[in-house]
DNA sequence: GTAATAATCGTATGGACATACGGTTATCGG
DNA sequence: CCGATAACCGTATGTCCATACGATTATTAC
């Protein structure tokens, strides 16, 4: 049903349509979801849960390769980066949800609770940065995380629309935005 | 319409309802629009146009008054954070369409011509700074405009969802991502 | 003043869709 | 083996809506 989401928007999901794409009875879809809004709240779940779970995945590799958080951190932002045809699929279901979330609370709910997730993953990383020495201590982790955070969405939504050059200098301007304040080098790890 | 649309999304939106609201018949809906998408298509337009003549008024306010153009630039940035209610209904609207423009090209069009216009703006401030001192020569109008506007374009979402103390800190950390760019003095006008 | 054009209305029609419902087949615990 | 529960199907119903259409009233142009 995402497919059909990133195909064709979500006025083309229908019941029966998506039934059919998954190649079962419009019956046995209702058997699963007592509504269609039901399937679509828990279509925004598993998308959303999707991308968190690669997102974690991708840190802990990079902790486990002993990076600096600076560079963790680039790598797990850069993932919601619409930079290939699988990522801009999927960033068209998040947005077409983000859209309908503006007038349904139970989207809205999903919406907001990923995005403090990811801000308060992002807050830790600063905080562990000032614990090991890559983040100046004066500096306040939820400032700092919601401005990374808000670059990040920001420049999604650029590279999506095809920008001039957004695509290009996407990871530089985000490289740069952690480096604003990432400013030390690494002494211990703490995480 | 945009009412309606502020009020229960884009979905509660019918040419009857809209007629209904607009005080007019549904044929006369009729006369002044093709189709229910033309009619969407010129309110996407119309509240598009809206905030970028008031983000011009402030801007050319702001010159009047010889303001230094970062402090311009926060105030029109600024203008598009969903503060108080009458811009959390028009960024509700905004969001709304950005929503279907992923399905939907020509109100993907308005939205790009809307944001490369803004990024232009922003570039045109950048590259004016440089000129006057404000901001340092080596610096790229473009990744720095891109910068600008992601960081705003992100707070504003952030804002509007209510994330823990958004709203209190959003001004605070445009200032502070201007402050990134525009690091000198004005030492003369060139608008 | 009259012809043409614009503004305005109300209704009808046909299509699409969510959901309800009654039924059938498979699975499995005891 | 058997009762229950889950998986699964197809159709029917009632609603909602965009659009078509024909009619009526204002406005303007000549």
């Amino acid at each position: 049903m995402c497919e059909l989401i990133a195909e064709r928007g979500l006025d083309a999901v229908t019941v029966a349509r998506t039934a059919s794409r998954a190649g079962m009875s419009v019956g046995l879809v209702q058997h699963y979801f007592r509504s269609k809004d039901d399937m679509l709240l828990h279509a925004f779940e598993r998308v959303s849960a999707a991308v968190a779970t690669r997102v974690a995945g991708i840190v802990s590799a990079g902790t486990r390769h002993e990076r600096s958080i600076a560079e963790v951190l680039l790598a797990a932002l850069a993932e919601h980066l619409p930079l290939d045809e699988p990522r801009r699929a999927e960033f068209r279901v998040i947005r077409v949800f983000a859209g309908r979330a503006l007038d349904n609370p139970a989207l809205a709910g999903v919406d907001a609770r990923t995005a403090a997730a990811l801000h308060a993953e992002i807050a830790r990383a600063v905080g562990n940065g000032v614990e090991c020495g890559e983040v100046e201590p004066d500096v306040d982790a939820d400032t700092a995380a919601a401005r990374i955070a808000a670059v990040a969405e920001g420049l999604a939504t650029q590279v999506y629309r095809g920008a001039h050059g957004a695509a290009g200098r996407a990871r530089a301007v985000l490289r740069a935005e952690l480096a604003a304040v990432f400013t030390g080098e690494c002494r211990q790890y703490v995480r």
